[in-house]
DNA sequence: TTGTGCCGCTAACGGTCGTTAGTTAACGGA
DNA sequence: TCCGTTAACTAACGACCGTTAGCGGCACAA
């Protein structure tokens, strides 16, 4: 067995994904070198390829791991009982916190996704697809209940979407607003921006 | 003089910019190279140089362009007389046809001003957070004035600039929805969602 | 026709990249 | 106590990076 526990109870390697996160999120994948990766590690480049197999295994690990979460989430609220517009705010919700405590993982699942290499990346652009499509098919539901307004679904998606993401522009000046403010302004304004 | 023209009337600088930003949106700043660009140019990536001085010169072009190009435009903005529901209407469509037809360099400007140089980094930085404090204030005046509701405002310029800035996913699949639909509905969407 | 400057080219520079090979020290189980 | 696994190290590989030097030809002003 093991005894590679670090403090923390995490493997190595977990330790590894970590780094890289921050150090992906920071310069991009590109720019981010193994080199660098390594002394935030406090080890030399060679020695990561003991727990690792390659520079983008860890981007695949990320991006991946951010889209079960999505995806295994979005599934427990299409099972829910409430309306559709209740279902959006949950999904709101979920994205919103997801991006302020696992901000780093999301960030590269959002932006760096482009470097995943193949059939890696086919495979995630078409679970996004999907999950966006599901999310149209929710709002599409809640237009023909009357519960929303009359907005072509795909765009809608595309808004909620893209301003969650925007968080990220305000996680480096956490200052001015505190994190609950934020997300009750958020969805304040998305959700009142569905409802008929 | 210069009789570096090449079609369309524009110089070899011009064009080597213009393949630029596609090549930078396609790959990102730093996974693009010089030798790439020289292809798409036609050229040694050495004979760039006779019209460039850096990779990062490009950039800077791309960020400061796109960054003049919005400021003046909210100058106007300012300058006119309507109410703040119609100047934040003005600037979200001018923000949606900007990255309708000058997608590839707002893309650009949004997403790889992390590899800006400084002094140019801090430079585009200060000119971010300007024109977000002016949109701040507008909307700040139009809740005061009752015709919008009470948001915190620098969180609704931050649903309002990603949500447009969300264009790009749209950009790669314009089949389904025409651009005048997107531009419709992204502003009924919005502003409804800033309206009291 | 001659001279001048623009703008291609080839070759190469020093550097960094991701990754592999090969070795050695530490440690847990038999 | 010895063995086998784990994980660290140093050294190096070949590829590619942005960029410079230097050279030659072509277009235009004189």
């Amino acid at each position: 067995m093991a005894k590679i526990q670090s403090k923390k109870n995490s493997t190595k390697k977990e330790v590894i994904i970590e780094k890289a996160s921050r150090l992906f999120r920071e310069k991009g994948f590109g720019a981010a070198s193994m080199r660098d990766l390594a002394e935030h590690v406090g080890v030399e480049a060679a020695s990561l390829y003991n727990h690792i197999q390659s520079k983008s295994e860890i981007l695949q690990t990320i991006c991946f791991k951010v889209a079960n979460e999505f995806i295994s989430n979005l599934d427990a609220v299409e099972a829910s009982h409430q309306s559709t517009l209740k279902k959006m705010e949950a999904i709101i919700r979920l994205h919103i916190r997801m991006m302020l405590d696992q901000y780093e993982y999301v960030y590269i699942a959002d932006h760096e996704w482009r470097h995943l290499p193949e059939p890696y990346l086919s495979n995630f652009l078409n679970q996004r697809r999907n999950y966006r499509k599901r999310l149209g098919d929710i709002i599409e539901e809640g237009i023909a209940r009357g519960e929303m307004k009359a907005l072509e679904p795909y765009t809608a998606v595309l808004v909620i979407l893209s301003a969650v993401s925007g968080i990220d522009s305000w996680q480096r000046s956490r200052k001015s607003t505190s994190a609950e403010a934020l997300e009750a302004n958020m969805v304040k304004f998305l959700v009142e921006g569905l409802k008929k």
